[in-house]
DNA sequence: GGCTAATTCATACTTTCGGGTGAAGATTTC
DNA sequence: GAAATCTTCACCCGAAAGTATGAATTAGCC
């Protein structure tokens, strides 16, 4: 952002520079304003599409790559630790008695876990609740 | 587009139009070159930065999007139609049942497909079907 | 025509999942 | 300290999923 105002500013302070340069050089001095202000609009024009690009490039990135956890989501939809962690491994694809084992717990919890899940995904498979999930972000 | 050049248009027009009308209306003839410049590159810049946001758009949306199959490991693993639309439907959660109806056989049939699938996937649950089939690019 | 692979289905049996209910201890919140 | 929430676990039952085996049909290939 600095290197951007940076750039934006030395070029506005060449592009003056250059015209008065022109305007004292070659003793012209009749550049009507229109002229001028043609000048001007289209080359920060130019620059300002240009910034426009460098703004919005962050948010595409974001889309591709990395993930974030929509934390709120979670919230909202009173998802609590364990039943996120439980969650996380059915994606992963691991079994109910894979999972009570990861999670030092029997099978039962993690079927009160999974059941509880559900209801708040407002689901009734392990698959569709991967699905949702993944649709809010819960998880990548 | 066509709207944004009109918009772009007019605003042009908008301000020379105003700032004659100024110069005229008050007789103020005195506006020195730097004032007009820097009120026409900043109006313009901000146009411009609007114009690279609207140019952006589209790509942030284009960029979340894309998935190709790649049909060379799906040769190589020898998933068959059948085996490859069943992937398709346990990957959005349906049961075997629902598959069943969808695609007009009966359970047992679906069961034999996806028993191949886990064969050639190397896995024994549909949720690590799903897991895999995605790291291969099979699905989105 | 014969061969192979794909698709279809059945039957039977085992394991895993999911639903429902209840309950006890721990932690947080008010 | 009482209420609410979270975490833990148990038992039962039925449905769904997965395994194994066998077999009929269809379609594509040489």
């Amino acid at each position: 952002m600095r290197k951007t105002i940076l750039i934006y500013g030395a070029s506005m302070a060449g592009l003056i520079g250059m015209m008065k340069y022109i305007e004292y050089r070659y003793l012209i001095r009749d550049f009507s304003i229109e002229f001028y202000v043609g000048v001007v609009a289209i080359f920060f024009t130019m620059i300002g599409i240009w910034a426009g690009f460098r703004l919005t490039r962050k948010k595409v990135v974001i889309v591709g790559a990395p993930f974030a956890l929509d934390e709120d989501k979670l919230q909202q939809l009173g998802i609590s630790r364990r039943e996120y962690e439980v969650l996380e491994l059915i994606a992963v694809g691991h079994s109910n008695q894979e999972i009570a084992d990861k999670l030092f717990v029997s099978v039962n919890t993690v079927k009160t876990h999974l059941a509880n899940l559900f209801l708040k995904l407002d689901v009734s498979r392990r698959t569709q609740a991967i699905q949702k999930a993944k649709s809010f972000r819960l998880i990548p």
